[in-house]
DNA sequence: ACCTGAACACCGTTCAAGT
DNA sequence: ACCTGAACACCGTTCAAGT
């Protein structure tokens, strides 16, 4: 589809890294994790499944690569001069919105945190943290508090993808979830219950922004400004 | 081990869902998740394969039933009349120490919130934060907030856990870590350099109690006492 | 009702052999 | 240097057959 023309049509079948793992993006994106296999990574590719290994360590190292390659494109470039409170929500945003495109990075993201692309954000989170005056021994509870709790939605979100038919949409997700909390047990789950109410108009993104908000709260009430 | 002696040792032998998730904590405890086959399961369990699909669906559901199994037995009993806050803490805590103990529970918790303990530890998580004060609509957001902080930490510690050689201990974790963040472009990650020379003495555990104080502080400057 | 274990339909990965 | 594809060593799961 990319339509690169150099020689015309020639070579447009070699294989190289940077077409596996566009190949296994597209198969991630279409059937989640279980879809991608060295089969048919090799089928679609029109090759014996030994040849991808002369690119690509193993299936792991693909994941990640494919999980970099679209994060990458995702987060935001932010100029200087900017409110730290704002950076970070579109940091934290730019992750959200790659996650509900591709629910299957979710999973990729808690590897360890050398994934290079964790490793970037947590970056741009920590500057940010830094810039609000937080002094320096806190910086990194602060960063990774706000890391973490991207990661967990991150997470979280990619449960959700994965457990449900794929293709199945927001709301009827939603309606899932909320027969499933209504069905509770009304005194062990009072909470639960009256919650199940609020979830038939819930705003993933609204709440997610919500809890981002929350910690920057808390680190603004600990951490005032000079 | 259970040393459970009804008929001194007669049907000691028999098969129950008891027995198998038992048996399969053991070996995700000592391997990991992928240690957990059920040929080994029922190597151990001294019998075949098929006998165990007598008693559990499939393999997602016995690791769902580990994984409840040991964060029932995790979560502390709190009583009435204790400040919510503390009582916020000592769950996460509960959660947090759980899956240090087990690592392999950080994958699991994720799945979708039909867990049941997941859902247990939201209702309570749900019920501080309306003891707290905060008013009816905010009640859902600050309780995600608070679970996806968990669950984040959750994960991040399981994959932690997951990508190192088994047996490695905590001292051995960070030197890595801090190998590794040592190791970046000095123009590229400035903070992650400056932090890794605060890694030699880390806590993972008050980090991860800083940044639960860090969103009870958020809800407490958003939505004070009255 | 419960257990057995061979068999099915897959995997990721390797490797001799080709070009 | 790169690709091929058969083969290896596994999986989870099923199912006829046993008791």
């Amino acid at each position: 589809m990319a339509s690169r023309a150099r020689h015309p049509d020639r070579r447009e079948d070699a294989l190289s890294q940077e077409r596996i793992i566009e190949a296994a993006v597209e198969m991630l994106d279409a059937g989640g994790e279980s879809a991608l296999t060295f089969r048919a990574l090799s089928a679609t590719l029109k090759t014996g499944p030994g040849a991808i290994y002369w690119h690509v360590a193993n299936k792991g190292e693909l994941l990640t690569a494919a999980a970099d390659a679209v994060l990458t494109g995702a987060m935001p470039a932010t100029g200087a001069g900017e409110v730290p409170q704002d950076v970070i929500r579109a940091v934290a945003l730019g992750v959200f919105d790659a996650i509900e495109a591709h629910p299957w990075i979710g999973e990729q993201m808690s590897q360890l945190s050398s994934q290079s692309t964790t490793l970037r954000i947590f970056e741009r989170l920590g500057r940010q943290v830094q810039a609000l005056g937080v002094p320096g021994p806190a910086q990194f509870d602060a960063a990774s508090a706000l890391l973490n709790y991207i990661l967990g939605v991150a997470a979280q979100n990619a449960a959700m993808a994965r457990s449900v038919q794929r293709g199945t949409d927001r709301a009827e997700v939603l309606d899932l979830v909320a027969s499933l909390w209504t069905s509770l047990d009304t005194d062990e789950y009072p909470f639960l219950r009256n919650i199940a109410a609020q979830l038939r108009d819930h705003d993933d993104r609204a709440q997610f922004l919500a809890g981002v908000d929350l910690i920057l709260a808390g680190i603004a009430s600990r951490y005032p400004p000079a």
